[in-house]
DNA sequence: TTATTTTTGAAACGATCATTTCATTTATAA
DNA sequence: TTATAAATGAAATGATCGTTTCAAAAATAA
C-alpha cells in the first residue's frame, strides 16, 4: 500500500549531526538542515517533527555511535588499565582530528540547552548515568585486581572521571598538542594507583 | 556640549550578561536585551554597536569580575594549598548557586562560539592563557615551598588544573551534592602532594 | 490497472531576527 | 538663552525563523 521512506534515516542524521555539531541547536536552521540532508523540508517534518525532535534523534545517534566504540575499545582490553586508557586514547584522538574546533556535540548541547529543554536534560541526565556506570564499573574491576587503589569509592572516582573527560574535551577545543593531552591523561589516572 | 550618558553602562552590562548566560549567545534576541536593560534598542547600537560587540563587553565585564573574585581571594591565602583550594572553592560555591544550570557563561561561550567567531576564540585563548598563568604562578609557588610534588612541571600542572576547573563546571550543572563535589576536588588536587 | 498511502515540491504562514532610519527630546557648553 | 550633540522612541528595513498547507508525484498492494 504505501510508498515506502526512500532515504536512509541514518544517513540522514549523520548530515544532521554535522549541522548541528557545527552550528550548535539554536545556531542550526531549518534551511541548514534541508540543505545538509537534501531532503524536503515536508520530508523532515514527516519523518522527524520538528527541529528539536530532529536533534534528539541526533544526539541518540551519536551517542549510539560513542558507545559503540566505547564496547568495542573495552572488549580488547585485558584489564583496567588498558580499559581506562582505550577511553581517554579515544578522546585524545576525537580532540586531535577534531580540526574545525567544534567540540563534543553532547557537551556543546549540555551547556547550551540544559537549562532550558527539559528533554534535553533529562538526555543529559541519562547519558551522566550511563557515563558513570561505565567508568565505576572499570574502576571496580581494577580495585578488585588490586590494580587501583581503594581510597575513594569507585563510584567516586568514576564521577571524577567523568568531569575529567569533560575537562579534557573543553581543553581539548583550543589545547591540541598531543604531548599536552597525554600528560594530562597520566596525571588525570595517577590518583587510581 | 553633547548630552551624557545616562545609563550605568556596569548596571546595563550586568542585564545583559544574566540573559546571554541564561539563554547563550544565539538564544539570546535584541529584544531580549532590550527588555532586560530597559534601554531604547537604538541606545544599545549607539553605545554598543551590535549583539556581539555587546556580548563581548559582556565576556570582558564577566571575566574582570571573576578576575576580582580570584584576585580577593589568592590574596587572602597565605600559602599554595589555601590558594588553590580558594580557587576550587569559590567554583564550588558558583556551582552550588546556579539554581538554575546555567553553567559557566565562559565554557559555554566556548563551546557554542569558538569554532564560528574569531573575535571569541581570541577571547578564549586569552582566557586560557591567563588563567593556566595564574595556576602556574601558584603550583610555581607550592613546589618552592615543597609543599607540591616536582613529578610534573609546574606548567603541566596547571593545564591540568584548568582542565578540571572546566570538567567540575560541566560536571556541577548536573550535579550539585557539595559532598560529591568536594570529594572530587580533593581528588584533583590529591596529585600535587 | 486501480486504489491507496506516503513522499515530495513549492509556496505561504505569521512571527521574529539584527539592524537602520530619523524626527524628537534632552542635557550640556557657550 | 541659544547652539550643539547625544540619547531616545517608534517605526520600518529586508531577511530569516520554525512550521503548515496542499496539490502533484510516486510507489506499493490488490
Amino acid at each position: 500500500m504505501p510508498k515506502v521512506e526512500t532515504f536512509n534515516r541514518n544517513t540522514v542524521l549523520q548530515k544532521a549531526t554535522e549541522v548541528f555539531h557545527k552550528k550548535g541547536y539554536n545556531g542550526t536552521s531549518m534551511q541548514d538542515l534541508v540543505d545538509a540532508t537534501d531532503l524536503n523540508r515536508s520530508s523532515i517534518y514527516n519523518s522527524f517533527g520538528s527541529k528539536l525532535n530532529m536533534f534528539l534523534e541526533v544526539l541518540s545517534h551519536y551517542q549510539s555511535i560513542y558507545g559503540n566504540n566505547f564496547s568495542q575499545k573495552l572488549a580488547q582490553s585485558y584489564n583496567a588499565t588498558e580499559a581506562i586508557e582505550a577511553i581517554f586514547d579515544l578522546y585524545i584522538h576525537e580532540i586531535i582530528n577534531d580540526n574545525d574546533r567544534k567540540g563534543c556535540l553532547v557537551i556543546n548541547c549540555k551547556s547550551e540547552m540544559t537549562n532550558q529543554e527539559p528533554l534535553i536534560k533529562s538526555f543529559m541526565e541519562k547519558n551522566q548515568d550511563r557515563m558513570i556506570a561505565m567508568l565505576e564499573d572499570i574502576v571496580t574491576k581494577g580495585q578488585m585486581e588490586k590494580i587501583f587503589n581503594q581510597n575513594q569509592a569507585a563510584s567516586q572516582y568514576a564521577l571524577y572521571l567523568f568531569s575529567s573527560i569533560q575537562g579534557l574535551r573543553m581543553t581539548g577545543i583550543l589545547n591540541k598538542n598531543e604531548n599536552d593531552l597525554r600528560n594530562l591523561t597520566r596525571t588525570v589516572l595517577k590518583v587510581l594507583y
